[in-house]
DNA sequence: TTGAAAGCGCTAACAC
DNA sequence: GTGTTAGCGCTTTCAA
């Protein structure tokens, strides 16, 4: 198992070793005949340049900046500030410097600002979640313009602007969460899919889970379910509930497609009522509880820390090593039930 | 963000970087001044080799060999082999070697002559999943003796032997059956645990899922269910089954320990009985189709190809960037029903 | 006990 | 067009 050199080569081909690194860099000023020669023993024993050694000549500092919502305003977040910091004790030795930038989760202004800030750093790459669709364009454009490399988390916006997503599909995230619902819930049942949405922002993610769950029930043969949306008013989401539900007491259902089945959860204990059925998402320490106490049949876990740590190995490996980025990567959904919920938070 | 060097320090403690390095890597030959001068000043900037330079004086080779049950005897295999290639690819130009080797999965006789023929290429390391309890103990204590890092996966063996283990909690893993099973299943209901164990080697993993999966339902405050065992013999599953099934015409609820589910299922529609439920293990294709058309529930994923990747990416970048190599890395156990399967193939 | 120097594989500047 | 050379950060040998 030997590993060849660029110097093995060289000798092998009898030219010098510069020649062999400007034939495998394509920089020209190479002969026909060397090039012939060196070429057919580049193939010959497939040659991989030794990454290690290509990256210590290039002795830089990478800088790569985080965007994503403020984790205090809306704590879906968190992890994944939990899978920045994993990234970065993981890689404190290389030469990478990894920046975390917050903004207001509702304010498109602050958005901005932030990446005009980061902007000015001019750092290599860009991770960020695109949670506002045309200021992110924008954003991404001003980015790639300036030759940052920009990766997205979270939200997918359809773009050929990023180099790189990282999340899960949300239509698919539906349908499972509808299968689910469907294997605990009888027929003849009323089902009601809550959208919390704290943030506009949050639409497009509830409106494609929305239609996976509904096309999934839609798809069934003999089904006979009565499907209702509510859309929770921010500006009193207790309230809201609570008239919903006190004038629809057959529903018992719920899926819940944001972070806030908590909210939920709560609301019904304290109209007392029992034998509900709650799928929601993510394993926030509120609906990890109520998990537990079988007040909340599944949760459909995104793998947050999982998204931005991902993102960021991606672009550090691509850096360090020469590594592709993959350009879309989607994320197993997670089902979770009390019992296999430590699995995951242990992870 | 300036990234010291051991020329910065050298010159910082006017010293040279010989000295430096004696003083980090606890050489001796370094007078008491020196000594404390330097180890100030490494503290101070909370100096880290870099690694990447480490790493390329170091050029070596490293050879790691991969020991499993050959994957055309059980299909549960087949994926890890999956994970073993991946990290083939994805460390091509890296200076390691990863070779396979299989042993067959009832014959400790095999087991036992392919790590001797590993012993004798004194790898670097070893990664391997010690389904024979005694057999294995004793190849890792040899392959310890002759200096060789030590890692298993999937079979957790009671030890210091091994310096890493990847895998699943198998208990916890019952746990999950058992609670998914609470919520798919009515009360009053018989519920049969199926052991279906090719290679006697399995036996350990059966007991502890079947394990987790009792305790759930012993834990049930007014719970009501009837649990019984049933092991499949070896000779001739169909008919153990069928006899089994024949004269137990109230069971509908199973639990299959192992990746056969397949196997139940097909009996059970050979005897035409409906609304079976069946929770079982591992994406295999038969599986997998099963699931699809609802015939079997729900699959628990334990991850085997992601197993073999860890194992192997954990033990690399130990060799190669003097990463420390976690002990124990218990994967999440993964519920799988029809709508997020594809979600786990795809990655 | 210490410093100087060579070299790992690769790149890029420079001289011819 | 081509070869030579210096140097990335670190380790290790050798001479002092």
């Amino acid at each position: 198992m030997k590993k060849y050199t660029i110097k093995d080569i060289a000798e092998q081909a009898g030219v010098s070793k510069g020649t062999v690194d400007r034939v495998i860099h394509k920089r020209g000023k190479v002969s026909q005949k060397a090039l012939e020669k060196v070429t057919k023993i580049l193939e010959e024993i497939d040659y991989k340049p030794n990454p290690i050694a290509q990256s210590l000549k290039n002795n830089k500092v990478y800088l790569i900046c985080v965007v994503l919502p403020d984790p205090k305003e809306d704590n879906f977040w968190i992890p994944c500030v939990d899978g920045v910091n994993q990234a970065i004790e993981e890689f404190r030795s290389f030469l990478v410097d990894i920046k975390l930038f917050f903004y207001g989760p509702s304010s498109t202004q602050s958005f901005k600002e932030v990446n005009e800030q980061i902007l000015k750093l001019t750092p290599d790459a860009v991770l960020l979640s695109p949670l506002f669709q045309k200021e992110s364009i924008n954003a991404i454009k001003s980015f790639r313009s300036a030759g940052i490399v920009v990766s997205t988390f979270n939200s997918q916006i359809d773009l050929e602007q990023a180099v790189s997503f990282v999340g899960q599909d949300l239509y698919q995230s539906g349908r499972v969460a509808a299968k689910l619902m469907h294997t605990i819930v009888p027929d003849h049942h009323d089902i009601v899919i809550c959208h919390f949405s704290e943030s506009l922002s949050n639409a497009i993610h509830m409106q494609q889970k929305e239609k996976g769950f509904r096309d999934y029930f839609n798809g069934l043969k003999g089904a006979d379910h009565t499907i209702l949306t509510l859309s929770v008013d921010q500006a009193d989401p207790d309230q809201s509930l609570v008239n919903f539900l006190e004038s629809n007491n057959k529903a018992l259902a719920f899926f819940v497609t944001t972070s806030k089945s908590y909210n939920l959860v709560e609301i019904l204990q304290g109209l007392n009522r029992k034998n509900t059925k709650v799928i929601g998402y993510d394993l926030l320490d509120r609906n990890n509880d109520l998990l537990r106490k079988d007040k909340i049949s599944f949760l459909i876990h995104q793998s947050p820390k999982t998204q931005t740590y991902i993102g960021l190995t991606y672009l550090i490996e691509h850096f360090l090593f020469n590594k592709e980025i993959p350009s879309k990567k989607l994320l197993p959904i997670g089902i979770v039930n009390s019992e296999n919920l430590i699995t995951y938070l242990e992870n």
